[in-house]
DNA sequence: AATGTTAATGATAATCATTTTCAATAATAA
DNA sequence: TTATTATTGAAAATGATTATCATTAACATT
């Protein structure tokens, strides 16, 4: 469990009360790199705090992501993930899925030509949909390294 | 229900028998511009067959995601939905998903712009990550037509 | 520091999408 | 027409997520 309460200050006006749960679980995914379902995230903290439950990690989960704090990504494997989100606006990435392991890797690469085809599609979809845009998501099917040698 | 076996043709080699059921959903499917759940295409199809089951419709809809005739799609809204995949590989489109009511719209409008991404992308995760791109998704989330003015 | 209010928790049960099981049916080859 | 066996559908099983509700604990007030 980290110092004390080191991401309360984030949740000034969205919650009332700070707790160990919220912190401990917050924490956890702005530590990892992996997209960890419920489950993972549940397994995770029971071996350092084994009074927590199943049920509050999906409610503290659902209120991180309430709040903007964290992501839910389904990758239709039938359960959803979660990831931490940075503060910074632009720092959308990509994600690239290996359909034979299910691997997920992480891709911060193609920035620029995320950019334009943004630009772009806020300007059609507004105009020709009358739809705004609030944010996307661009995934990758593929095989990875791994995959492709066996 | 629609002419005998329209279909049927295309599976040569995937599947054994060419059934009444299999027919059925992949005609609505084919027909349909919305991008029905397993229980919606269930609805739709008891109401002129009364005779089929659930079960079925799960089996068959497998069974089409893996020959290649329909793309799976997830939104996240803890149900898998279908859509008929034209025979035209360059027919990717883009979904617009209304953050508000759910709605789903269908954009074909960014296809220069989603082929230079796409082109990019090949290139920089084959070099960095050795991963080969074999499909891709993007998706638009935000505020539909009617959702704004409520 | 002690107290009271009530938000938050966790065990359990419920729900809902999807999968598995298995006996019955029907598509196709012989 | 018959035999083979892929396909079907009802029912049960599974697995993720949500709802219920009595208990606990955060924190504002004393």
């Amino acid at each position: 469990m980290p110092g004390p309460y080191k991401w309360r200050h984030r949740f000034q006006g969205y919650v009332c009360r700070w707790t160990l749960p919220r912190e401990a679980i917050l924490d956890l995914l702005s530590r990892t790199s992996k997209h960890m379902s419920a489950k993972e995230i549940y397994a995770t903290l029971y071996s350092m705090y084994p009074g927590i439950g199943l049920t509050t990690v999906y409610r503290t989960l659902d209120l991180l992501v309430r709040s903007g704090m964290i992501n839910r990504l389904s990758f239709g494997d039938g359960q959803n993930r979660y990831e931490f989100r940075s503060g910074k606006k632009e720092e959308h990435h990509q994600h690239l899925i290996c359909t034979k392991c299910g691997r997920i890797i992480d891709c911060s690469d193609l920035f620029t030509e995320q950019l334009e085809l943004l630009k772009k599609a806020e300007d059609v979809l507004t105009k020709k949909y009358n739809f705004t845009v609030l944010d996307h998501n661009i995934e990758f099917y593929g095989l990875c390294e791994k995959c492709k040698k066996s």
